[in-house]
DNA sequence: GTCTATATGTTGATAGAC
DNA sequence: GTCTATCAACATATAGAC
């Protein structure tokens, strides 16, 4: 799964960057070539098509996504702290590999509908983790939610939504926006008694 | 500006569905014209390029979401009013028009530099729309806002990122998810004294 | 305003030398 | 594994008839 040679990691980047600059559709294999300093033959040699492309870096970048949101839930017990601790390392993999995040995140149409099945159930997962540690919260008196699956939509799409605007180069900024990102999800979720506000 | 033919902007609809759908690089000015029922060169009548079409949309959304947030402001008078009938009709607007506003929200990259430039302002005023109003309320006293514009941006990005997953098709869940998400936002900025929660 | 036809360049993908 | 050379299909955009 994750046995990728040197090459072929460097392949995924440089066509995970020109798609994320330019959209799948509107890259070409040579644009990807020319970011390695390659011939357009050179794209082939590990995939068969563009699409196969795309679905290894989709698959790979879930795949990520995936494990940080369960890496985060893991380290500790606590409903509260659980979510905060996802939302802030979620929105932090999304601004550290804001490239590779955006083609995850916004080329799902452009994918094979085979390709599409196996990310829709990655994206299941990281629905249902996010309902659970909600749900748990909940049964604690932590939190008050009336819409569980929504709010577990509106908790991740503050996170997704950087991709839209965040840029790489303001790393300075990353720790606030991921901290800020945290305390509002807790605002969404908190119970009125238990706030954890300053 | 939005003295626009029925056949134009019958072209313009045709064109957001495409590239809604395929991205700007990977819509053909033959998709577009297929979707109208006319040959590849009737695109060509009204727009001189394919980026101009996508700006002609690209503008015409900008200022239609603004417009949204204006007028759902100018509404009501009171900071927490005017906050959820903001997000309450942009998160509408991204639903109602998910197609135009998925081509909207995410080609902007495609546009051509001077085009970029007066988009900016747009996006630009619809931040400062929302800062203020943050702002104001917690002036008033029924807002506790740490940080103003990375706030604006968050309850902006619950609204925006609609356009990501939602489905024209289940108009019914429409209202549902305009209203969670507003009262989203109020949790997000709400003092806890004055919690306007069921 | 719309068509057919077309000019000119680019595309994804392959063949075959090294 | 990487290159050069190439193919057939497709791209954007235009010309000129109706």
């Amino acid at each position: 799964m994750s046995h990728l040679s040197l090459a072929q990691q460097r392949l995924l980047d440089a066509a995970a960057d020109a798609f994320a600059e330019k959209g799948f559709g509107g890259t070409s294999t040579r644009d990807i070539a020319a970011r390695m300093g390659r011939s357009s033959a050179a794209v082939y040699i590990h995939y068969g098509t563009k699409e196969e492309l795309l679905y290894a870096i989709s698959f790979q970048g879930h795949q990520e996504a995936l494990a940080v949101l369960r890496e985060a839930r893991d380290a500790v017990e606590d409903p509260a702290a659980q979510l905060w601790a996802m939302v802030h390392r979620f929105s932090q993999w999304h601004m550290v590999h804001a490239r590779r995040a955006r083609v995850v995140q916004y080329e799902f149409g452009a994918l094979a509908e085979e390709h599409r099945a196996e990310i829709r159930d990655l994206r299941r997962e990281m629905s249902q983790l996010t309902v659970e540690v909600l749900g748990d919260g909940v049964a604690s008196g932590a939190f008050v939610i009336a819409d569980l699956e929504g709010t577990a939509r509106a908790v991740l799409s503050l996170c997704i939504d950087l991709v839209r605007w965040f840029d790489p180069g303001l790393a300075r900024n990353q720790e606030r926006v991921a901290v800020l990102n945290a305390d509002l999800a807790m605002r969404m979720v908190a119970s009125p008694r238990t706030s954890l506000e300053g």
